[in-house]
DNA sequence: CTTTATGCAAAGCGTTTGCATACTT
DNA sequence: AAGTATGCAAACGCTTTGCATAAAG
């Protein structure tokens, strides 16, 4: 465990916004300006394998990144692409279901709700933007 | 409607197999061999707008294409990347669950299902392949 | 002293875009 | 003739990688 990994690490720990590879590197570079985003992208692979984080592949090109490991849900704002935490409970009978409907094999899920964060909400008011989505 | 977006379009219906814009264009290039892949890209972007196909944006770095566009959810083996449908309910009861969890204004969701494909759980078995995975 | 990680820069991959040519109407 | 779409190739954004140097055990 590098000086460079355990900045990554915690940089990811006092976040609260799921930052995407370069969010974190802008972060670290705050304290270690000379470390290079290579070793981000490296140092958050071997954290995401090790465990000690999550890699999030959510909709959008950037993958983001999670301190918090245990499984939860996430929603994605379509406005300013803000990703926050949703509290809510596992839904593992769609598991379930989803093997009844497949052959497949299936060992897990991803979901992601999808909408505008509260701020963007407020903005946004009359304005009609961002459409619906399901799937 | 061009000779070549009508084609990327009977391309996608014929398939099963949830293609990428590069598969896309191989198939296509089988009738129109002198189409150009940005030209693949610029028919499937035309097409998903006018909501004649839908892009999918699941795991992995590549869209894929569907010219089923009713909501459904789809099963990705993390073996082979094969995409198939699952066809169950959506399920809106976990969009109201996420209204009263957020603050967000929630207007759909994105859930896929991974696991292996009944071929390669045929091929895998007794090998562990393939973490777990939920959210 | 051997192994592993770093910084840098170049390459990789999927996708998008600028532009001149070729369609379409 | 005016407008749009095409093919080509270059550029793009994010991520990965090769390699020499530096750090760690």
């Amino acid at each position: 465990m590098t000086r460079q990994r355990q900045a990554v690490l915690e940089a990811l720990q006092r976040s609260e916004v799921h930052p995407t590879a370069d969010e974190v590197y802008r972060i670290v570079r705050r304290r270690l300006p000379q470390i290079s985003l290579g070793t981000v992208y490296r140092s958050l692979d071997m954290l995401s394998e090790s465990g000690l984080i999550r890699a999030l592949e959510l909709g959008g090109a950037q993958k983001r990144f999670d301190a918090k490991t245990h499984p939860h849900y996430h929603a994605r704002c379509l406005s300013c692409g803000r990703v926050e935490d949703v509290p809510i409970e596992p839904a593992i009978a769609m598991e379930r279901a989803a093997r009844r409907a497949t052959d497949y094999t299936i060992t897990g899920h991803r979901l992601e709700f999808v909408g505008l964060c509260s701020r963007c909400t407020t903005e946004e008011k009359g304005a009609g933007k961002g459409g619906r989505q399901a799937g």
